[in-house]
DNA sequence: CGCAGGAGCTGTATAGCTCCTGCGGTGCCATACT
């Protein structure tokens, strides 16, 4: 049988590459999709071998692969532990900004002989067209996006070059892809399926409760109180962790204070050195960091297995975050603890982070800037005056709406059948209000799960689309026996129907709590809406 | 949006209040220097 044949090549290679004995049925899953060229959407947490989903195939299959991977030093790891293995089924080379024109050149070499398998590149290389044909004429075999869930993350606003991953795989000639994530909400699988425009995608979900992990959160109104709890928890357990604090400066201080209190800690942050940033996470990995004091920067590629607790210093922005963060603490299977100290003012920065919306008038004069004639970036900036943030940002929103699009030689010009300037910025102004609303909603849920007396575990999975039918057991609500058993509860429309609402328009029923339902709406978000309302009022029909 | 820190006022406590201003995350890349 042809399946069983691809399961039987499939576990050859793991013993012979990888020395396995075994795959899991999720892997094998996965991959046996990428062997019979389909696209497909791995969502398993880190750890779980997820990389040998696309790797195993790619040696298998004719022709290179092409791994799209956010951050150089995570390709970097990857690169070095693939060589590592002197395979040359597994040999990896990478373009980016830290090779020479030079190294870059061999790297090219080195596929189109067949001598190495894996290009590692960013979206920014490959959205440059002249890149981009150099890349297209090896004529890759299969593309593997590495860390998906950042075209949604990142491709809105920070890293633009994400929201073209589509186009940029066309332009690639189309290969079967392989999307692989850690966490994945519903929406945001739905959002990388449709921006890679997968076709007919294999979609391979592990279960998503840890329960090694537990849960605890609390709210504190006094800076010393939050220090207090911090403390307590710092010596009941001095197996190492991680404490998440919102800024750069918080990152600093605690640390800073934490060893002056006994408890020696390092910070790391975005603004540090490269360099400086690679000792501490390799001394980090190494034991010798007991307590890292870190932004949300220190995250990817922390691949630790006895990482003990995570503690949040102040909320989240999003279920997303939270998740990915809390996920790092108890790979190795032991008990670890989750702790989120938290206070309401915290919104406001996130609000700050999700703020500013574009200018109308200033959209409409770039967009009719890109009609003259198409232009380098640094041209834009000269011409309009504006920051280089700000221009990322309205291009992204300006390619969306159909008002922008890549060029030859780095330039970027407006399609042929482009709006006209004010409808353009009209749109694009919209667009950026609605991903506002989808951004702040998160934080609301984010607030809502610190302010839960349910059960945690049920209100986190919920959010991911998984219904649990008992409580958790391994938070602090069911600790104190405030979590409600009434499992499986049902409302007047089924989990996961399309709704409509007279003013929120259309969305997606997540979950029922309670009396509460979450709904998730395109133009506003996260909505939480008391089910008796719904029923009473009829708030709600099918869509 | 909310905070920290400095300025300035009050009005006699060499301190305490209020107001104002600036700041706040995530990383590619390119370019211009040394």
């Amino acid at each position: 049988m042809k399946l069983s044949t691809h399961s039987t090549t499939l576990r050859r290679a793991a013993k012979s590459l990888f020395g396995w004995t075994a795959l899991r049925p999720n892997q094998l899953a996965a991959m046996r999709a990428v062997m019979k060229r389909r696209d497909a959407l791995v969502v398993l947490p880190t750890g779980a071998g997820k990389s040998a989903i696309y790797q195993i195939p790619a040696s298998l299959i004719p022709g290179p692969t092409v791994v799209i991977s956010p951050l150089l030093a995570l390709q970097q790891d990857q690169i070095a532990a693939l060589n590592e293995r002197q395979r040359p089924e597994l040999r990896a080379v990478r373009i980016s900004s830290d090779e020479s024109p030079a190294q870059q050149a061999q790297a090219i070499t080195e596929i189109r002989e067949g001598r190495a398998e894996f290009l590692f590149i960013t979206p920014e290389q490959l959205s440059n067209p002249d890149r981009m044909a150099e890349v297209r004429s090896l004529k890759p075999a299969l593309v593997a996006i590495d860390e998906a869930h950042c075209i949604s993350a990142w491709g809105h606003d920070f890293r633009p070059d994400y929201l073209a991953l589509g186009h940029l795989i066309d332009g690639l000639g189309r290969p079967p892809v392989v999307a692989l994530t850690a966490t994945a909400s519903p929406p945001v699988r739905d959002d990388i399926i449709a921006r890679l425009r997968l076709r007919d995608a294999e979609v391979v979900v592990s279960g998503l409760d840890r329960p090694n992990l537990f849960l605890e959160v609390a709210h504190c109104p006094t800076e010393d109180y939050r220090w207090r709890r911090l403390i307590a928890l710092l010596r009941d357990d001095e197996r190492p962790g991680i404490i998440y604090v919102p800024t750069r400066r918080a990152a600093e201080e605690l640390a800073g204070r934490l060893t002056d209190a006994g408890f020696p800690a390092e910070y790391y942050h975005g603004g540090m050195p490269t360099n400086a940033r690679a000792e501490l996470h390799e001394a980090f990995l190494a034991d010798r960091v007991p307590i890292m004091v870190a932004t949300s920067a220190f995250g990817m590629g922390i691949d630790k297995p006895n990482i003990a607790w995570v503690v949040h210093t102040a909320l989240p922005d999003s279920p997303d975050s939270y998740f990915q963060e809390i996920g790092r603490a108890g790979r190795d299977g032991a008990s670890a603890r989750v702790l989120l100290l938290w206070r309401a003012e915290d919104v406001g920065l996130q609000r700050y982070f999700s703020g500013g919306l574009p200018d109308e008038t200033e959209l409409r004069d770039l967009s009719a800037l890109l009609r003259k004639k198409p232009q380098t970036k640094k041209e834009l900036r000269e011409a309009t005056g504006l920051g280089p943030r700000k221009l990322g940002q309205y291009l992204a929103l300006l390619e969306q709406v159909g008002a922008a699009e890549p060029r030859a030689k780095q330039r970027i010009g407006a399609p042929r059948y482009s709006p006209q300037p004010a409808d353009a910025a009209a749109a694009a102004l919209a667009e950026a209000e609605r991903q506002q609303n989808v951004t702040r909603s998160r934080t609301d849920m984010m607030r809502a799960f610190a302010e839960t007396t349910s059960c945690r575990g049920q209100t986190l999975l919920a959010y991911f689309g998984e219904q649990m039918t008992e409580v958790c057991g391994h938070c602090d609500n069911c600790h104190a026996g405030t979590s409600t058993a009434d499992n499986g509860a049902v409302g007047p429309f089924p989990v996961h129907s399309q709704v409509r609402h007279a003013e929120w328009g259309s969305g997606l029923v997540l979950s029922y709590e309670d009396d509460r339902m979450t709904v998730l709406f395109d133009e506003v978000g996260y909505k939480t809406l008391s089910v008796s309302v719904v029923s009473e009022q009829g708030l709600l029909t099918l869509d």
